[in-house]
Formats: C-alpha cells, sequence, structure tokens
DNA sequence: ATTCGTGCAAATTATTTGCACCACA
DNA sequence: TGTGGTGCAAATAATTTGCACGAAT
C-alpha cells in the first residue's frame, strides 16, 4: 500500500507535470518508451491510477472514451474542444467568479468538483 | 438520418424521462426485457446515442467508466456521490450563481457545460 | 526477508458494428 | 418500395489482472 520509490513512477509524474496538455496513458507511454524501452502499458496505466489515488494528479474524461491525465491535481476549469478533440485548461483571468460560491446552504457536501467546458478552441474557431 | 417513429425509442426515452436517477444502458435494458422481451441491448445504446446527438438526453460521466443517461437535457448540477456511487440532481435552490457567468471575455467559444461536484450525499452522511 | 513494482499476455467489459430481416412512411 | 430500426453474434478497444520475477526497504 505504500508506496515505494520507483523510477518509472517518477518518470511518470514528471514528464505529466511537464507538460500543459492532458495526456493520455497510451501516449505518456509512447513518450517514455523511447527513454525507458522496457516500459510496459500497464506499468503506465498502474502507476497512473496510484499517482491518482494519491491525489497527486487528476484523472479527466475527455470528449471520447479514453481517461486523460492532468499533472494539476487542484481543481480547475477545462475546456474540451468539439474540434480537435484536444483538453484545455481554461486560463485564470476568464473566469469571472469562483465556483465554490456556486453551492450555497446544501444538504450534502461537495470535497471536490469539475467544471467541463464544451466548444470550440481558439484554432479550431480560426480555420473555420 | 430521419429518425422514424419507434416503440423502443418511445419507451427508451419515456423511462429516462421518468426516472429520477441516472441510468446505465444495462439498466435501461433491464428495466424494459420485461415489457418487451424481443429488446436487445445494442438497441438500447442505438437509441440512447441517437437521443444523446438529437439532443432530447444527455450522456454523463459517472464515477466510474460505465456511461450513464439523463432524460434532462438542459444543462445542470450533479453530484456525485463517493460513498453509494449514484449521481444527484443538484435542486437550484443550492445553487448562487448561474454558471454562464464564469467565463468573460474568452477567445473560445463555449457551446455547453457540464459542473460534477464530488462528495456525501445527505442519506450516506446521515450514515455515517 | 518481505512486499511492492513490473513485463507479458490473457482476460474483462462497455460499447460498437456487420449482416440479414422486419417495419414504418 | 426504400430507408430506418432491430436482433444476434462477433469485433473493438481501453483498461485490468494473474503470474513469475526483479528490486526497494
Amino acid at each position: 500500500m505504500i508506496s515505494r520509490k520507483s523510477h518509472k513512477r517518477d518518470r511518470i509524474l514528471s514528464l505529466l507535470q511537464s507538460v500543459t496538455c492532458h495526456p493520455t496513458a497510451e501516449w505518456i507511454y509512447m513518450m517514455l518508451k523511447d527513454e525507458i524501452p522496457e516500459l510496459s502499458l500497464a506499468t503506465v496505466y498502474r502507476n497512473l491510477e496510484q499517482l491518482t489515488d494519491m491525489g497527486i494528479i487528476q484523472k479527466i474524461e475527455g470528449e471520447d472514451k479514453t481517461s486523460r491525465f492532468d499533472g494539476n491535481s487542484a481543481p480547475h476549469f477545462h475546456l474540451g474542444c468539439t474540434g480537435c478533440k484536444k483538453i484545455f485548461d481554461i486560463p485564470h483571468e476568464f473566469i469571472a467568479i469562483p465556483v465554490e460560491g456556486i453551492i450555497k446552504d446544501a444538504p450534502f457536501e461537495v470535497t471536490d468538483y469539475t467544471v467541463h467546458f464544451r466548444g470550440i478552441c481558439p484554432d479550431c474557431k480560426i480555420k473555420q
């Protein structure tokens, strides 16, 4: 249960934290395959799950059925582009209201939230 | 492309609209199997996809990897309970701010959004 | 020494699809 | 009559898991 140090897990995490996109397990596997030829896809999945459970990274649902991962574990907003299918972070300057204020006096307890917008990203907008 | 009348689709839709929970395709299939013995799971999937494309229902991602469907197509908030794993609608009276106002002056276009809170529902809160 | 981390391949599981046939417009 | 709608079974595809072994504490 308590995780030991593992070079592969470290590399998976640092790769994920160094990119601004929201990669799939497959993508991470491909990226690291070069540097770590013995790496297996199952290990990538196992480590991503572990890191998610530890709350260090975040698993997000995209436009298709493949899971994507986010190196930033703090709640923040995503834009899923229906054009290119990529997922983008929504920069703070476009957010007018803190989401914390959305729910008030509720009989349930909110521990976490995900706000997922769907739309067209700037690049795809230009192409149209 | 233009959909004909289909008794099965009608029943799937009306079942979905008559419940407050957010069923899986499998659940809908089981519920209707009695009334319509020749019904097949593939048909349920096909119709749910069609209804989603038509914007009549909504496909939502739950706590696990199975899709759930919502007879209410208007954007609204969900609470995924980490205790019982059910998904609840969040009633309007607990919502302080319209989400439309969250994003301002953005270079992207938002057509739709999903707000998914995670937490503990009233029932599970009592049991604790 | 133990228990975790890993590779590999096989297993799972939700969902999709090809095909033949039936039904609505 | 022509194009959806449907059942069935087989195909997909992402993810998980059993097993045996190497590695970290």
